[in-house]
DNA sequence: CTATAAACATACAGACTGCATGTATCATCG
DNA sequence: CGATGATACATGCAGTCTGTATGTTTATAG
């Protein structure tokens, strides 16, 4: 039979088409924006029809969602990759955040992750999607470096999510054209500032 | 004539419509979110028509920004209000940020401003607001507090937005439940943590 | 090889946005 | 004060979108 190139498996069929749709969507939703793509413009881009992303996502939500968390997994692979052990704990806070801004760098990533995605899924659903991936290596690196007592001991979930907004929003005005320099000298301040009174 | 009471100036007219469209929009905005709220639900509650929604306002995202300015407004002046000069800087910007989280505990606001606001208006938008408004006034006590010699030398626009995300994620956790004396202390922490190395 | 389930396609109902056109209310000026 | 123009608003319509219901094809189990 000439035709076993188009026979697949059920697995295989699937896989594809939500990677296509997944794909699609990713380019529509930092070409334009979430609110401002359509589902007729994804499934046209990804050559399916909306019959097949009503199958495999729940609603349009949804797909964002697995846009949003692909992303986020893959920062936070781009970032355990371009990082190795350093001396101390807060160098390696240090060293760990500018690997993220990297990651952050890459074109879309701010848009879908801080942008839409808080607006879409809410902060807590972000939240959720951010613990599974990368805020983790952040509260880690933090707690060791409380416990190695080279950062003062305040509350760890709070310190956390105010270092990573700052992170956030060093990734937001890097993208859109601000200096990094500046934003790397202001990170590199507060986090040296959390050491220990002397 | 009895009819006086319906007799008014075109200013007037003009000035209640977009009031009552203003506040109605705020309510519904908080009570949903900006893309679950349709116009039609929104001139109901307002008590007019979608005629004269689109007579005052280019689009739907223009009533929003008329919504999320209006709410800046107000906090800058709530906090303006509730500040009173302090002796040194760095205590100064700290009771700034009670006054902040204060003000942004006001129901709904988290929501038009961290995060429908910059979703919907774009980042750059939101800095626009910000900047006639809200921010401000941390630079200003950023600058003073680094020309007193209370806090390093830092680029400060840089140290500006690091800062104010952290507030705002402060106050966004805060309004998720979190519990505020854990990001008051975070965010003391921060701030203390910027004196000059000694 | 048949039956069943999964994957996808198509058709449709309801809702919404923005605009175009119509009407009422106010301002201006001779 | 009366007519003319402008402003404020109302109504109707075209196009589009989302989610669902129903139909069809493809794979899998027995």
């Amino acid at each position: 039979m000439q035709q076993e190139t188009t026979r697949r498996t059920n697995r295989e069929r699937s896989e594809e088409t939500r990677d296509r749709l997944i794909q699609a969507a990713r380019r529509l939703f930092v070409e334009k924006s979430y609110a401002e793509t359509g589902t007729p413009e994804i499934v046209r881009e990804a050559g399916v029809t909306r019959g097949a992303l009503y199958h495999h996502f729940a609603d349009k939500q949804a797909l964002f969602a697995a846009v949003a968390e692909r992303e986020a997994r893959a920062v936070a692979e781009e970032i355990e990759r371009n990082t190795v052990g350093s001396p101390s704990a807060t160098a390696s806070l240090i060293e760990g955040g500018k690997a993220y801004l990297k990651a952050m760098a890459e074109p879309g990533r701010t848009r879908l992750l801080l942008l839409d995605g808080p607006a879409v899924l809410g902060r807590s659903g972000m939240d959720d999607i951010d613990n599974r991936h990368g805020n983790r290596t952040l509260r880690e690196g933090l707690q060791a470096a409380i416990e190695a007592g080279q950062i003062r001991r305040l509350p760890l979930d709070a310190l956390t999510g105010l270092l990573g907004a700052a992170f956030d929003r060093a990734a937001l005005a890097i993208d859109a054209g601000a200096d990094a320099a500046d934003y790397q000298a202001g990170l590199a301040g507060l986090i040296e500032g959390l050491a220990p009174a002397s």
